[in-house]
RNA sequence: GCGCCCGUAGCUCAGCUGGAUAGAGUACUCGGCUACGAACCGAGCGGUCAGAGGUUCGAAUCCUCUCGGGCGCACCA
């Protein structure tokens, strides 16, 4: 309908520039947008306030001569000018309820754009380190995620959704030598745990299931294990220096190949938590990526090989540097050190050199907003390889913050002291979990209150566009009880008697949906659907206030219960798409 | 010190690439079930859009500065 509008007011454009009204290279953009006022009817455009400076015209005066060149349409029952120079387009009934057969044909499909000529586009997101199980903090990045890239697959967007798994680095070795000391405790040994191993439970689990395997195996005396090794911060050494040195400890006690047994443990145990909570919130990744593989298969060199044939490489004092300065960064970066190791940094530009050989057209990031720094250094080496940093799209995720009540809790994976995700699902539930996480837009700091989200009341939005899509449902059975039946071409056919101030909302919020969709897509942005099905469930609890479905009438009885199933398959529809399940009852 | 994000009703937040009288929820005050589900609806109360300049027909929205909050500024991952 907008798209029908535009082209009226195209057309009376092109009047106006024959009539030598405005000048002939004058090209506007026609913006037409949805009215808040109904007293300006459905759409409106500001075009005549656009034009008026190039047209040397006053903004109303050149609204009249644009609606007088408008052609005209069966679909316009009245065009108005208002304020400083608005044009106001009503529109027929029949066109506006003509949406109502469009969702109900669409169905599950409304909506959506088909697949085919769609870009192709990687999402990536959570990406957590497999260092312990994912906390709440990492759950919005989830539900984030998700929304995001299940809406453009919705907009007919090819999208692959990939979680790079840090498998590699300090702090999964720590991971792996918490493991083995815990293992050693396991054996009946006793020894003090450094403080900055990871202290969570899921490490004694994983170390009680490498010693049921494998028994004995990795047994040492802790007298030989901690001999020489750097005091602990709280006795008063450098709790950095403890732990690395007990790392090299681990390394040389076990060897190579059974150190990699007990680092795998922990890694695999780790991730394979992540795959499964992440799987019970809604979430399926279509590939795991392994920062390790990167190294393995000689990516990361191949990468930094390709920099230094460009000349974007230099060595000082034993380092490699990439001359990100170069691209806009602030400083240079070091990517492989004087003992030979490469950087995290080295990964990650073999990382996404890798995901654009894999043929995507554009890559998205859903980071942690405390990566924001990280940006620029990235988009530098795509630049330096010859790779359109546009292609790469970063979105950051603020914290959420957590309370409990007005206490704010604390967070620390190494502590252990932290709320999980899968315990919070658990409590609130994964519908409004997933909700809740994206009603915000994602560069707003959120405040998540636990007590309040886990009250399970009225509070929690989720309910109540469920409460809609349930009652919808609940009319349908109670029309059964009554011996009759929904007759769906009938309701079609007396669309017309529906002319009521909320039937009408409804319609026009039901229309609204397939360019909410897109535009909530391509900008990222769960939240305005999430906003959208609010507003749509609150139509919807209105207008079924103030009339009554079930009566005697079959041609009106038929027209509400069809517009009703409109608004549930588009409530179903929306919620499916960001996860959350529409229930036939509560 | 430099950079990024944020500041809108008592609280939690929307406000689309500048548009008409800045909106929801919650809290508070009233009112509505012999009703297809009251997990609902209706009405009221509540604002110097952090502050100051600027751009223009028009600014919560764009630009600059100030104030206030969060987060970054590694040869860690």
């Amino acid at each position: 309908m907008k798209q029908h509008i535009a082209e009226l007011v195209s057309a009376a454009i092109v009047r106006l520039k024959q009539q030598e009204v405005i000048p002939e290279d004058f090209e506007p953009r026609i913006l037409v947008e949805n009215t808040k006022d109904k007293s300006h009817g459905d759409f409106a455009t500001n075009v005549a306030l656009m034009m008026a400076k190039a047209a040397r015209c006053a903004p109303r005066q050149l609204a009249q001569q644009l609606c007088d060149a408008l052609p005209a349409s069966d679909q316009v029952t009245k065009v108005d000018i208002a304020g400083p120079g608005f044009i106001n387009f009503f529109i027929s009934s029949a066109s506006s309820s003509a949406v109502v057969g469009d969702v109900l044909e669409g169905g599950a499909a409304y909506g959506l754009v088909p697949q085919g000529k769609g870009e192709r586009v990687q999402v990536e997101f959570v990406s957590a380190n497999p260092t312990g199980p994912l906390h709440v903090g990492h759950g919005r990045g989830a539900a984030y995620g998700a929304a995001v890239a299940d809406l453009l697959q919705a907009a007919g967007v090819d999208v692959q959704r990939e979680y790079y798994v840090n498998d590699a680095g300090r702090q999964m070795n720590i991971l792996a030598t918490s493991v083995w000391l815990r293992y050693l405790e396991r054996c009946g040994q006793q020894l003090t745990f450094p403080c900055n191993g990871y202290k969570g439970e899921y490490v004694l689990d994983i170390a009680s299931q490498l010693f049921e395997e494998y028994g004995k195996q990795f047994d040492r005396p802790v007298a030989d294990v901690f001999a020489a090794i750097p005091a602990d911060e709280p006795a008063g050494g450098d709790k950095e220096l403890h732990v690395d040195a007990l790392i090299d400890r681990c390394l040389a006690m076990l060897g190579e190949e059974q150190y990699r047994v007990v680092f795998d443990a922990g890694l695999d145990g780790i991730r394979e938590d992540i795959r499964q909570d992440l799987g019970e919130f809604g979430i399926e990744y279509q590939q795991w990526f392994s920062e390790r593989s990167l190294t393995d298969q000689g990516d990361v060199d191949r990468a930094l090989e390709k920099l230094q044939e460009g000349g974007h490489l230099f060595e000082e004092e034993g380092n490699l540097w990439f001359r990100s300065k170069a691209f806009g960064d602030d400083k240079d970066r070091v990517v492989r050190r004087a003992n030979g190791q490469t950087t995290y940094f080295a990964s990650d530009i073999a990382y996404h050199l890798n995901k654009f050989e894999r043929g995507f057209d554009r890559v998205i990031n859903i980071w942690g907003a405390d990566h924001h720094g990280y940006i620029t250094r990235v988009k530098a080496a795509l630049a330096a390889l010859g790779i359109d940093p546009e292609r790469l799209v970063v979105r950051l995720v603020q914290f959420a913050i957590l309370y409990r009540g007005a206490e704010r809790v604390q967070m620390s994976t190494r502590s252990g002291s932290f709320v999980t995700l899968r315990d919070l699902r658990e409590e609130v539930g994964n519908d409004a979990c997933r909700f809740f996480y994206v009603t915000r837009k994602s560069e707003q700091h959120m405040d998540f209150d636990l007590e309040l989200a886990k009250s399970q009341s009225k509070d929690n939005p989720v309910y109540y566009i469920q409460y809609a899509h349930a009652r919808v449902c609940s009319v349908m059975r109670k029309l059964a009880e009554k011996g009759w039946e929904w007759d769906q071409q009938q309701g079609l056919d007396n669309l017309a008697l529906l002319d009521s101030e909320s039937e009408k909302d409804l319609m026009t919020s039901l229309a609204k949906y397939p360019a909410l969709l897109n535009s909530a897509a391509h900008g990222f942005e769960p939240h305005v659907l999430a906003h959208y099905l609010k507003d749509l469930a609150s139509d919807f609890h209105t207008y079924y206030n103030s009339n009554k479905m079930l009566i005697d009438s079959e041609n009106l009885r038929n027209a509400r219960l069809t517009l009703s199933q409109a608004v549930r398959q588009v409530l179903s529809n929306g919620l499916g798409l960001l996860g959350v399940s529409a229930p036939e009852q509560m």
